[in-house]
DNA sequence: CTTACTACCTTATTTAACAAGGTAGTAAGT
DNA sequence: ACTTACTACCTTGTTAAATAAGGTAGTAAG
């Protein structure tokens, strides 16, 4: 039940790993989820569009110097919630695909 | 470019890592890999199918004592070398997320 | 007034994973 | 003989994440 999105949901635990460490608005999302995995705008707007309707975070504008307004996303408390669950659950999962890998399962009885 | 797939491709490289290990029939697959991460049989036989079809193992037959005969798997020297290239590519993919994850971004100059 | 960059967003497509079904073999109970 | 249970194979239709490819609009420099 836990991980049935996980294999591809890993992004929502990424978006909400960054914003715990501080509000971004979403284009700066990109950049900094793409220095370590690749992604694209197409991707990230939806998914923070849902994640907003799921009550992970708030937003407010800031305008800038250099072009458009910014949309800050400010993590709520579910969200922070949220962050904490998904990372264990990838955890688990990550340990469970490196056993397959590692071992490919050589009985371990039970 | 090289995986975007990879966030739901997992399970092709849990197939093939059980595999490389030893021969297995899909019911087997299935049980051995539902040890340590969640998938049901609708996702092993499609699957399974498809990466036949790439040419990634060959099959052949054997009969059983406790019902049907089973149908088993056996790697191509193609599953081999793919099995290795996308191990490598999530062991990449998992450090990228960890590290969004444990520093959230902390502008290392690039 | 065009190019380039920042920054937002949407629509349509692809496809992995899944649920829910079906078929058929063996084996044991009634 | 008939049903149940398990093994073992497979297919169809649905869901939803990720993507490509577009569009809009602001700033700023040539």
């Amino acid at each position: 039940m836990s991980n049935i999105q996980f294999k591809k949901g890993v992004l929502e635990l990424c978006v909400l790993s960054v914003l715990f460490k501080r509000d971004c608005y979403g284009y700066e999302l990109v950049n900094e989820i793409s220095k370590n995995i690749e992604i694209s705008e197409g991707t990230i707007y939806p998914l923070l569009k849902r994640l907003k309707e799921d009550g992970y975070f708030t937003t407010y504008l800031e305008e800038s110097q250099e072009g458009p307004p910014r949309k800050y996303y400010s993590l709520t408390d579910l969200g922070v919630k949220t962050k904490n669950e998904l990372e264990k659950e990838w955890v688990t999962f990550v340990e469970g695909v490196n056993t397959i890998i590692r071992k490919g399962n050589e009985d371990d009885k039970e």
